[in-house]
DNA sequence: CACCATGTTCCTTG
DNA sequence: CCAAGGAACATGGT
């Protein structure tokens, strides 16, 4: 579920909450989650330790510790991967069948779940370093990202889910972001005007903000189940993100600006939507 | 059975 | 050395 909006929507939910709870214990249910710190290490480093303070960097969370016995801050990297979600939960019902690492925290459980298990929770902090600008920082300018994108012959639709041009452009945005700004996704990188260019980055950063302005992409809710659970909702109409997104999983279906059919490509081994009509150049 | 899925990393190929 | 493409990871849904 993650794209960066899922992110960003799990932070400001979840930093109030962690914020001066400290951990009882802490239990990897999935070894592969923590690579590449072995489990039994991330379970020991964590006991005692106090939650400070919570961020995010691109699609990494990023959790700020007190450790128990030592006066220096640790940082805790989380993903959520394809499928991961975290929240609070009570401590009476069972744990969900993909808990992938569950916290202790006294009065309440801080649970990682993690269907597919591609999602992390480590002391390796090594993936920030690759990752490039954040795209709603306002000091990112478009002649930056113009001059990035020069140095790539890939097409625009690849490059724009490469970390390390931009941080936290994920395959639904990257498609949406083109969609809105109108060039192909097919237009290899470095044949970006600089108008184009102005226009893509203002784009990214308008479906980005759109997306955590409604609460992300996939319609995360915060409800009363448990306090301060995070939990999916699907209202029944039909595909559960279809009111929000413009082009993506709309193969077939009309494009909302021309009508023309919305057209599916695999790039890079991924689905790529666009207009064939609207989105030329 | 087939193919698809929001992400990242590793391996192969050129 | 680099760029680009594909497979792998794991568990589903359709």
């Amino acid at each position: 579920m993650p794209e960066m909006p899922e992110v960003e929507v799990h932070v400001r939910h979840l930093r109030p909450l962690l914020r001066g709870k400290t951990i009882r214990s802490v239990k990897v249910s999935r070894e592969r989650t923590t690579r590449p710190t072995p489990p039994r290490e991330f379970e020991k480093v964590l006991a005692g330790a106090k939650f400070k303070d919570l961020s995010r960097r691109g699609k990494y969370l990023l959790f700020e510790l007190q450790p128990k016995n030592s006066k220096k801050p640790l940082t805790v990297l989380g993903h959520l991967g394809m499928t991961g979600r975290m929240y609070l939960a009570g401590k009476n019902g069972e744990l969900p069948r993909h808990a992938a690492v569950v916290f202790d925290l006294g009065d309440r459980n801080f649970i990682f779940e993690d269907w597919r298990y591609f999602g992390r929770m480590t002391l390796d902090l090594s993936p920030i370093e690759k990752l490039g600008p954040e795209p709603l920082d306002k000091n990112f300018s478009p002649e930056l990202f113009w001059e990035s994108l020069k140095k790539s012959r890939q097409s625009i639709k690849v490059k724009l889910l490469d970390q390390s041009l931009v941080a936290g452009v994920g395959n639904i945005y990257a498609s949406e972001a083109l969609f809105r700004a109108k060039i192909s996704p097919k237009l290899p990188a470095n044949r970006l005007t600089l108008a184009q260019a102005k226009e893509l980055l203002r784009a990214i950063r308008d479906v980005l903000n759109d997306s955590i302005k409604a609460g992300s992409t996939f319609s995360l809710k915060a409800i009363e189940g448990g306090p301060g659970a995070l939990f999916y909702f699907d209202d029944g109409s039909e595909s559960y993100y279809e009111r929000r997104l413009r082009v993506y999983d709309r193969a077939g279906k009309p494009c909302l600006n021309c009508k023309t059919k919305i057209v599916r490509i695999t790039q890079a081994a991924r689905s790529t939507y666009f207009c064939p009509s609207c989105q030329r150049k």
